[in-house]
DNA sequence: TTGAAAGCGGTACCAC
DNA sequence: GTGGTACCGCTTTCAA
């Protein structure tokens, strides 16, 4: 079914069936009563392809994901993301296209997307420090929110969670608590938030006049075995820390396993704070009961991001909005006083 | 850049420019290379909507995903699988469209796509039994094939794990070690492949001449707390079970975590066999030291998927194709033979 | 081998 | 209030 057809079908013009399908307010109540009734009758729905070609506006929103996304990004942000971005596309009928791309290539997939004008905006992840992804698309003036943020540059819309000050909460949890050797088992830090998360646990040590001791930093990719083997490098050590900030849950279920191995009882003899941004597999709203995590929702942020988004879109050439989450701490059983010694 | 200014540029005719970037034979090489260098120089792409409208196809591939994904799918299913399915749409130029809609308004959601033409082909997720989508699709005529099946209808192209088959050989696996009483930890059985396993387990009961206990038998949500709750549960029981099946990674989490907090040692004292099709998070190829795992790829479905979409796309009225991956068995060490008592 | 022109299905301007 | 028509950017038929 289409313009035409329906115009046919109630009489009226093309022009007319339009204009009272979109709402314009010069229809007559009685011809939009008609035109209404047969668009119902015949589920009339408009061709999205022709509105997008009529009006220039393609009303969907890109995201670029590398093809090898297992080591950019972690599985579950994307999809919890996405569902929080939901509900605000879905309200003003914007879709969600995908495109996959070589890590190497996104810069190209930017300009070809904006060429060939798929989208309308641009949500951007895992931002890296300086990412060159965020100067190409302010210099192809395609709408675009960053979810993280990018040190280097300073004017586009972001949204982000608090991740310095998460951890810098969190290493003063454990000092709090008497513990003077904290692990700090990062991401990637290429990635601008294992950075910024590395910089909280480092600026607390500074604040609480303790001595950082880079034999117990370590960073990688973050996976369950990651997690198994530092923790396990750690525990073997001559003189071990008494806890340990973990930078993704998935890399503490490893960590946990290594303690347990070793026979230690979390919380009792070894303390643990986990960091994660996408919990959704978790019961909504539950305290985990066997860790401390300082929590965050991704879907909020997907949510923030999408309405920024469609703003910029809608009206450009505005103020960058820049949100910061703070996360937030639950407690759980996974920490406790350190152990005395000597 | 578009075809009219290209044809401007070059001194051919708009016609002449497509044929030539289109790879029609009948061009001059002359014309045709200077053509392409002019579409090269100038980062020329066919817009992606006006190609659409003139051809009538849209070059997309549908995923329509429930909004409260978090129950019908766990979340890193669907990343692994996307991933894997990109290679195959990058190659001939397909994109991925994503509609996300209430789980009750799933049949409303196809309808409109194919009203609107927004997609070629669809990819169905998480199938349940009987599942009312696959009769709209086919009523509609879009192209569609099926990540899981659904029993009660036969004739669509699907490609799915040999869920029953796996779970025959898990069960069996603990038998063959000495175990009797063996729990199922089983996903919830309104989804297909919740009800596969369930039979799986089952039938090899009976093959094996055991009693079934529908009281060590539980499904439902695959969360981390649902794993921890009943594997408490069942190590409180009067006669608990050696052993047990798990259908997923994040519900054993939980359940060895309550192994773990009774003092049981996972493989000594009670045994455990997971299943889960998205291990991404794992590091590739690696046999995951603590567990036995079914093994099997989500990414390999998604590549399979893509490819028998994008030929019934191309040439629709086939036979269905239907393909039935057998799980890879990863031996670890949390299996053990049953303790014996009395 | 090339070009003119008619559509694809809408939107929006202009005239009535 | 309503209708005619040009146009969005591309493909495709037909004629030259």
């Amino acid at each position: 079914m289409n313009l035409k057809e329906l115009s046919k079908i109630t009489g009226v013009s093309q022009t007319t069936v339009s204009r009272a399908l979109n709402g314009y307010p010069e229809v007559s109540e009685k011809t939009r009563a008609l035109v209404n009734a047969a668009a119902k009758q015949y589920n009339y729905q408009p061709n999205t392809k022709a509105q997008a070609l009529a009006t220039g506006k393609s009303k969907m929103i890109g995201y670029v994901l590398p093809k090898a996304s297992q080591n950019e990004m972690p599985n579950p942000i994307f999809g919890d993301f996405i569902a929080g971005a939901a509900q605000t596309y879905g309200k003003q009928g914007y879709d969600t296209n995908i495109t996959l791309t070589d890590s190497d290539t996104q810069a190209e997939t930017y300009r070809d997307l904006y060429a060939k004008g798929s989208v309308d905006g641009i949500i951007m992840q895992a931002p890296k420090e300086n990412d060159e992804r965020i100067s190409i698309l302010k210099k192809l003036g395609l709408p675009f929110v960053v979810h993280g943020r990018s040190t280097g540059s300073n004017d586009y819309h972001f949204v982000d969670v608090n991740n310095t000050h998460a951890f810098v909460r969190a290493t003063n949890f454990l000092v709090d608590l008497g513990h003077q050797r904290i692990a700090l088992i990062n991401g990637n830090e290429n990635l601008d938030f294992a950075i910024r998360r590395k910089h909280g646990y480092l600026q607390a040590h500074e604040d609480r006049g303790l001595n950082v001791d880079t034999t117990i930093m370590f960073s990688s990719e973050m996976t369950e075995e990651f997690g198994y083997h530092t923790m396990t490098k750690l525990l073997t050590m001559k003189s071990p820390p008494t806890a340990a900030l973990l930078s993704s849950y998935i890399m503490a279920i490893g960590a946990r396993r290594a303690i347990g191995e070793k026979g230690l009882r979390i919380g009792k003899d070894f303390s643990i704070v986990i960091h994660d941004d996408a919990l959704s597999y978790l019961p909504n709203g539950s305290t985990h009961p066997i860790f401390t995590a300082t929590r965050s929702s991704v879907g909020e942020a997907g949510r923030l991001c999408a309405e920024i988004l469609l703003d910029a879109i809608q009206k450009p050439e505005q103020q960058p909005r820049q949100i910061i989450l703070e996360a937030e701490l639950v407690v759980g059983s996974s920490t406790g006083p350190a152990p005395q010694h000597d």
